[in-house]
RNA sequence: GGGCGCUUAGCUCAGUUGGUAGAGCAUCGGCCUUACAAGCCGCAGGUCACAAGUUCGAGCCUUGUAGCGCCCACCA
């Protein structure tokens, strides 16, 4: 058997051969007893919440497993989990699309099972894909949000924050989903653009009659308000100061304050305040201790306050509250208007602010830390930074962690019958479903109390998947409250991978835990990768449609060249899919395969590797020198996580540099005929052997990372056997500059060497076609005539070579035209 | 409105500390040659978005402008 008898490389079969090898090899597996340095990554656990893969996912995934590749074989130790987000809103979405349900028309138990149903599915069409395209994660690492050592990190995190007074229970306003009926945190909002209508609605003074008149785009909350505001220096309002004004439609009385936010070129300068339109009412309603008028429930619906309207739904209340205004008189005028509103990133529904007892772990009093946090932090490239900067900097509410839904991890608590005292459960009963079983204490330690009520809400899902550093080092309290590791020596970590748009969340929240729990950062780098985007520029959505299928690539044109387009992308870059550029990974593979397979054939049966130094011709050392100078610059890329130079340096000298190049010039002398026996010692013709050998092995292992299945393939079929080395080729030993001083003296002399090949190439083609020519004479009158012609041709090669990198004197028609060059 | 990134050949993109502009693909021309036609050799193609400044010298540094993309933001 060969792996490079075939024709041509079959990268399916391959695939299949060597992921299975891999595996069976345990080629990845972290051994936690290696005296190797550490390497830790953390790596996102995806969302067990898409039916489809895309390119986007192939491009993050392999840009970061590039870089993982390159320190296994660099002589890490790897520690390299994959987990998956198999909890939350978003898998809870995902299960209610999926199946035309909702929370309120299901029940508990049923939801859940669907949900796991669901997860297994989908978690594991991705493994199948990681598998696929060569992610070397140790898959006995594998975990889950959900499951119970996740589940027993993530209470023990709640146990810790809460001891420490950070983790705290308050009726707050917050922001709520009228949809999917749970309570929001800041990073589940985005905000979209829509057209609204500004209506302009008259209040009037209650002490004079005289017309207040409003701008409002929500006038359903008319019922909710409660006060007006202007801004002081307005002098048009001076008057009604400590006056109040009195509601249109509900008649009743509001004050009439002023404060400085309110600007006065806005619409009449006169604004209406609700309990709650958006989070400026909630920052005056604390200012100036207004009335409370909550008038809509969690499901959107309005209340009694609401009067004739009470029971409609926030979204039809508005129209109907409009056409009674204009009936009686108080609309005074709409315009439409660009608006911006705050939605909940999982339903698109307008967030509502409504007062709701809920668990907030505390942020705004650190914001200073977590700054100080990422200032520690080495960000590749540098400049996201700032995007965390920039959020932290912009954070308006503590973190609300409960969440009024199904699946996710149950927060541990009970609730005194009497006096709604929580009662949080011993770090020695975690996990725990507080739903099925009750607290250790008998009776409440506040007012004595006999009964408890189980909490029914479960974690937002950023409070286990915040985690992942300590779930991978198993983190958790032990039965004393302390944090102790199952697995020393992990924390913290030394990279995290991920995308730019979680930055927010899984970045920002892993920081605050670790910074909470361990007092420390969670990793000391972070590397951030771009998108993937469709071939048009845009961006990959479902309601587009516009994702490419990356197991169809995979299938039609190899693993390998889906992360070759992957590995071009710069860090932290989008990268637009290009089919042309899979396909010239696919042209990348080809090449490494066959000129493996010219070694293969040119080599002899009897090859040793090795060379006499004295034996090497100025080609030789040209190319020696010339591989020691793109391991610099690949290492030089590697150690600033730039995999995109790396590919970029080793791809160009493997093509152009010892392909078209070197293996050209010394062709003939592998061949080694009978006829140009008399031309090279056989010591020459050796190291010619040894030195194409030498250096296509260093490329291979440079291009490793990149792709995975070719170079193995290339290794155990010749490498391995002509070279030596270990089992796989992704654990052995990265390059060192091989012997200083080959080829660098040659290079020194003259940079020549490049110029002197230009000279040379030109050369070629003036006589091409009287070579073209001949060869095709020879070729025809026999094979002895045609190996002639072309080492005739090769002995003209070196010979230029060696005059110029030695004295110039031998040649010196081409020394001519070298010193007639212009000057570099 | 604020922040960040981008703008270089027809297309996709590299260009490390300032020192005569690079690659791949596409186009065009030449080559079936004992690794590879999925290949090889070559030609051509650029006011580095625009403007000003610093400098002996700017794709790179400074300032400003424009366009594109992303993030953030309470104008009800």
């Amino acid at each position: 058997m060969s792996l490079l008898d075939a024709k041509r490389y079959d990268h399916q079969e391959a695939e299949t051969l060597w992921s299975q090898f891999w595996e069976e090899q345990g080629i990845y597996r972290y051994d936690p007893q290696s005296s190797k340095p550490l390497f830790s990554v953390d790596t996102p656990p995806p969302y067990a919440s898409a039916a489809h893969l895309h390119v986007g996912h192939a491009m993050s995934y392999s840009q970061a497993e590039i870089l993982i590749r390159q320190k296994r074989m660099a002589g890490h130790n790897i520690f390299y989990p994959m987990g998956f987000d198999d909890n939350g809103l978003p898998t809870e979405r995902y299960v209610e699309k999926k199946y035309q349900i909702n929370k309120s028309k299901i029940t508990r138990p049923e939801f859940v099972e669907l949900c796991m149903k669901e997860t297994k599915l989908v978690t594991e069409s991705y493994r199948h894909f990681w598998r696929m395209l060569g992610i070397s994660v140790d898959w006995s690492l594998e975990y889950s949000t959900i499951s119970p050592p996740a589940v027993h990190v993530a209470q023990s995190s709640f146990l810790d924050l809460v001891k420490k007074g950070l983790a705290v229970r308050k009726k707050e306003p917050i922001m709520w989903d009228v949809s999917l009926q749970t309570a929001l945190a800041q990073a589940d909002i985005e905000a979209i653009e829509r057209n609204g209508q500004l209506n302009d609605v008259a209040f009037h003074s209650a002490d004079t009659g005289e017309e207040l008149v409003i701008s409002t785009t929500r006038p359903e909350l008319i019922p909710a308000c409660v006060a007006l505001f202007c801004n002081p220096a307005d002098s048009r309002y001076q008057h009604l100061l400590g006056k109040k004004a009195k509601v249109p439609l509900f008649d009743y009385e509001v004050p009439i304050l002023t404060d400085d936010s309110v600007d006065l070129e806005f619409g009449t300068g006169l604004m209406m305040v609700c309990t709650f339109g958006d989070p400026e009412d909630i920052a005056k309603w604390h200012k100036y201790k207004l009335d409370t008028r909550v008038i809509l429930n969690e499901r959107g619906i309005l209340g009694e306050l609401a009067g004739e309207f009470a029971g409609e739904h926030v979204s039809k209340a508005r129209a109907k509250v409009l056409e009674k205004l204009e009936e009686q008189g108080f609309l005074k005028g709409q315009k439409q208007t660009l608006q911006r509103v705050s939605v909940a990133e999982r339903s698109g529904t307008p967030v509502e602010y409504i007062p709701h007892l809920q668990w907030f772990i505390s942020l705004m009093d650190h914001a200073d830390a977590f700054l100080k946090r990422a200032e520690e932090l080495n960000w590749f490239p540098d400049y996201f930074q700032k995007r965390y900067d920039h959020w932290v900097e912009g954070l308006k509410w503590d973190w609300c962690v409960s969440r009024q839904r199904f699946y996710g991890v149950p927060i541990p608590v009970w609730y005194c019958g009497q006096c709604d005292a929580p009662i949080v459960a011993e770090p020695d009963e975690l996990p725990i479903d507080p739903t099925s079983q009750g607290p250790k204490a008998k009776t409440c330690p506040h007012c004595g109390h006999g009964e408890f009520r189980a909490e029914q809400d479960v974690f937002d899902t950023w409070m286990t998947s915040s985690l992942t550093p300590q779930i991978n080092s198993g983190l958790k309290l032990d039965a004393e409250g302390n944090w102790k590791a199952d697995r020393p020596g992990l924390f913290p970590m030394n990279i995290r991978v991920q995308g730019f748009e979680i930055i927010r969340t899984w970045l920002f929240y892993t920081v605050v835990k670790g910074h909470f729990h361990q007092d420390s950062l969670p990793w000391k780098d972070v590397v951030i990768s771009g998108w993937g985007l469709d071939k048009k520029g845009q961006k990959i959505s479902k309601s587009k449609g516009n994702y490419e299928d990356p197991v169809e690539i995979v299938q039609k044109y190899s693993a390998d060249a889906l992360r070759y387009w992957s590995a071009l992308g710069t860090l932290g870059h989008d990268l637009r899919y290009n089919e042309v550029e899979v396909k010239n990974g696919q042209k990348l593979l080809n090449k490494i395969y066959n000129s493996t397979r010219f070694l293969s054939m040119s080599l002899g049966e009897d090859y040793q590797h090795g060379w006499d130094d004295a034996a090497l011709l100025p080609v030789d050392r040209w190319l020696l020198g010339g591989s020691d100078q793109v391991l610099t610059q690949v290492q030089a890329a590697f150690d600033k996580y730039d995999y995109s130079n790396a590919l970029r340096a080793v791809e160009r000298f493997f093509w152009d540099a010892y392909c078209d190049n070197y293996l050209e010039m010394i062709k003939f002398r592998l061949w080694n005929s009978e006829d140009n026996a008399t031309n090279y010692t056989d010591a020459q013709i050796q190291a010619g052997k040894a030195v194409a050998v030498e250096v296509l092995f260093r490329l291979v292992k440079l291009f490793a990372p990149f792709i995975p299945f070719i170079t193995e393939q290339v290794y155990q079929g010749f490498f391995k056997e002509k070279v030596g080395g270990p089992v796989s080729v992704h654990i052995a030993e990265w390059p060192e500059p091989l012997r200083q001083g080959y080829g660098e003296e040659d290079l020194a002399k003259g940079t020549k060497l490049d110029e002197v090949l230009g000279v040379i190439r030109k050369e070629k083609i003036e006589n091409q076609i009287g070579i073209a020519t001949k060869i095709r004479a020879a070729h025809l009158s026999g094979p002895a005539d045609y190996v002639a012609l072309c080492r005739e041709f090769e002995t003209e090669i070196a010979s230029a070579v060696r005059a110029v990198a030695f004295t110039l004197t031998e040649a010196p028609e081409l020394s001519a035209k070298i010193e007639a060059m212009p000057k570099g």
